[in-house]
DNA sequence: TTCTAGATTATAACTATTCTAAAGTAATAA
DNA sequence: TTATTACTTTAGAATAGTTATAATCTAGAA
């Protein structure tokens, strides 16, 4: 069983239907042994240099939010001008170069467990990111 | 003295001139007796609510850079569809209540602080930004 | 094979932000 | 004061990221 098999079962088990978009897409996010973030531009790039093939934006926009909607990749708050993914779900935090424009995992060894003490009615904690904003010293 | 000498003095000392729109903006941004968040659409209504006159995007985006710089305000990455700023400076953490578009303080007797043991070479931390995302429970 | 709901696409539209260049104003010096 | 100059404000144009639209296409079911 290849990849593009795993993927199409995948996509399938959770109600997307496997097209061949997707499915390059997939491949591109989930078939290297490493994690990594990306913006919808360096992600349409990716696609050209890996598949030499362009999907249109209006694709990769709605796959990507498809697979943010299936958590399959998560969205990191950097900053305003625009978002960035990450294929890496599990909760962990990130410095942010920002001479470099370049996200750096945070592993959990490296940073004491945040903890909240405080609650706010009626609303719980969906998520908790912790960004350190990095400049040369 | 009043508030408007005081921000007079204020904009002279750190290099910008007082002018009669920078004045406004102090007024609106630093004259209540708490902090608060906004965003640059925000702060646009709350200029024309409290005194009754516009003062142009422009300006307004202007003077926000300005004070950024001069570290009057912070920025607080939130999410990708618009900047919002903080008139507390001081480092301390948020929730961001999602259905409400809300940010609310966390203080710092609510969290533990925060501790990152890695160096990245070449890079000083700027800034961290712990970020609570909160949905209705 | 045919049908249909869902997917893809190019492109238009939209929103936040930055740029431009003309007109206005604060600070300085005479 | 007045004149000069550099800085500031402004409307509107331009740009970038993202979302909406509507026509075409396709996966999956009948």
């Amino acid at each position: 069983m290849d990849n593009s098999t795993n993927f199409i079962a995948k996509l399938r088990n959770s109600g997307l239907r496997p097209t061949k978009q997707r499915l390059k897409i997939c491949e591109v996010l989930f078939s290297g042994k490493n994690t990594f973030h990306f913006s919808i531009n360096e992600l349409s790039k990716i696609i050209i240099q890996k598949t030499n093939e362009k999907i249109s934006l209006a694709t990769i926009y709605n796959t990507v939010h498809a697979f943010l909607g299936k958590g399959y990749i998560k969205q990191i708050a950097v900053n305003s001008e625009q978002s960035y993914y990450d294929t890496n779900v599990s909760e962990h935090h990130h410095f942010y170069d920002e001479d470099k424009n370049q996200l750096i995992d945070i592993h959990d060894s490296e940073v004491e467990p945040v903890k909240i003490n405080r609650k706010i009615p009626g609303k719980k904690i969906k998520s908790i990111e912790l960004l350190v904003k990095l400049q040369n010293s």
